[in-house]
DNA sequence: GCCAACGTTGGC
DNA sequence: GCCAACGTTGGC
């Protein structure tokens, strides 16, 4: 029962937040692409968030700089490999594919002013890259976003 | 191993 | 465009 329970823990999936200015690549491009490589990275928490990504997990896609807001939920469609851009350096790549857009995109200034949120990551580590997400504030997200929990 | 200098991120 | 936060680098 025990070693049930601590599989099932495992099995689930996480979920994460990653960030991208849309000017460099926006969720549309995502959209259009179809998938792409989530390379690039070179800060080691974000990394080793990274690292543990599953596939099938899902993702937050929030715009920085410009917008400033999630504006969707990708997903894992592969998990990481060591980063080609990494120039031989111990850095690592996922794959993500767009799963869905948020009808309404949920904004900083409105996690910031939502008491379920304002611990988010994006408020206390903002300069982190690649963040995770609890369930709860998954399922915040997504309730204020008007959309439901993406399948697996 | 400490810490000052420096570079980068990202909100405002 | 400014600047605070903060991660990284390098001198000692």
């Amino acid at each position: 029962m025990r070693a049930l329970v601590y599989h099932r823990a495992v099995a689930a999936a996480s979920h994460w937040l990653i960030k991208s200015e849309p000017s460099v690549y926006a969720w549309s491009k995502l959209v259009k692409d179809g998938k792409t490589r989530w390379d690039g990275v070179r800060n080691f928490t974000a990394r080793n968030y990274l690292r543990a990504m599953k596939v099938g997990d899902g993702c937050f896609f929030y715009h920085s700089n410009e917008g400033k807001e999630i504006v969707g939920v990708a997903r894992v469609c592969r998990a990481a490999y060591p980063d080609p851009t990494g120039e031989g350096a111990d850095w690592s790549a996922v794959d993500v594919e767009p799963d869905h857009a948020l009808v309404a995109p949920v904004s900083l200034a409105t996690i910031k002013a939502t008491a379920a949120l304002a611990s988010m990551q994006l408020v206390t580590h903002s300069r982190l890259s690649v963040q995770c997400v609890t369930a709860a504030e998954w399922k915040a997200v997504l309730a204020m976003g008007k959309t439901k929990a993406p399948r697996r």
